[in-house]
DNA sequence: CAAGAATGTGAACTATTGCTCAGTTTCTCA
DNA sequence: TGAGAAACTGAGCAATAGTTCACATTCTTG
């Protein structure tokens, strides 16, 4: 399963992008409702309504899907927590809306966001998917270094983790009261960096 | 009246009782070295000295062997956190203790650790398991509610949850000074609760 | 020791996996 | 309109999965 990520052809086709989207959009699905063992190759075309034959015009490989997938949900992360370090905001404002951000983007799909989490550390990310991952990290960075400058080094790592957790544990639950667990989180992380 | 007074014989379950042994720990190495995706019950045996079929005289099938494996695992820390609780020392030292606890087991084994968090939620864990998880779901929330009497309704699910993040994200890193880690975490389960 | 119980063995079966490929359908555009 | 390009199809293949079972070995005990 380990070998060449890329699509084995570029879509010229509005409708090859169609199936493409459809057989990323299969996983997600299938992961939020199965799980990641049972998937399988020939599932993941059922469920897209595509020929098994199809997905392998567009991808190499089953995990070659899941990092498409990755990629996907980092990119749309990534475009709000760009938007927020290139804002104006002051320091404080801009860890609220990240907080915000992180919120918004697990809530929106909560298991498949807990799913995901487990995927990324076990599958060997292509480059693209790896660049996405750092510039997410150094965007988190430089916004809780503006507002602690003193913070430890690994102050940013720990304060997504607990985010993470945090929000993870609260969706899983079925909460569904955002403002009250957007101020849990920024009291942990204040208290963990203050 | 089978009063169950148990002779116990020596030598008959000691074999019975390190192959079955050996397989739940053949199972956590591989977790720790390999991954969950690539376990095959083939490879369990054969990591465990044992063969297929003497695999199957213990476990109906490999799912068993995971649940045996959260078992053992969960069974080690509860004993940890329930003498805690037990103990006679003031709230807060009970909370010092329980984030200390924490750590312990795991960075025992941080990789296995972080592969079980994630087939505990995948697996259909039995009653046995089930109950584990919730005395230690118990022990964790009398010890918070002593130190923390207004602490709201999900404060142990959370700072259960943030102290995992933690000390995984810690654990991955490589980082050695526990100490520092006990105070960081101190120190956000503090801010989040007071 | 003898014999039954407990424990262990591994070839082999079936189902399923990831994946291929020879061929068909649909689209594009001169 | 028709012919080449793009997209799609699905039966089927080799590999591997989980699991079974008829049999061998080792232990316990009268």
């Amino acid at each position: 399963m380990v070998g060449n990520i890329e699509p084995r052809k570029r879509g010229r086709q509005s409708r090859a992008k169609a199936t493409e989207d459809a057989i990323v959009e299969a996983v997600a699905r299938f992961l939020e409702e199965v799980g990641l063992e049972p998937l399988t190759t020939n599932k993941i075309a059922e469920r897209a309504g595509v020929s098994i034959g199809s997905l392998y015009q567009y991808f190499p490989n089953k995990e070659a899907i899941l990092v498409a997938l990755i990629r996907r949900e980092r990119s749309l992360l990534l475009a709000d927590v760009a938007a927020i370090a290139d804002s104006g905001a002051s320091p404080q404002e801009k860890i609220e809306r990240l907080v915000g951000a992180g919120i918004k983007h697990q809530f929106a799909r909560p298991r498949l966001a807990l799913a995901l989490e487990y995927v990324e550390r076990t599958v060997n990310l292509g480059e693209e998917a790896q660049d996405l991952e750092r510039l997410l990290s150094e965007a988190v960075s430089g916004i809780v270094y503006l507002q602690f400058p003193g913070a430890g080094s690994h102050a940013p790592r720990d304060v997504v983790a607990m985010a993470q957790a945090l929000i993870n544990s609260s969706a899983m639950a079925g909460e569904t009261d955002l403002q009250a667990l957007r101020s849990r989180i920024t009291k942990a992380v204040y208290g963990y960096l203050g």
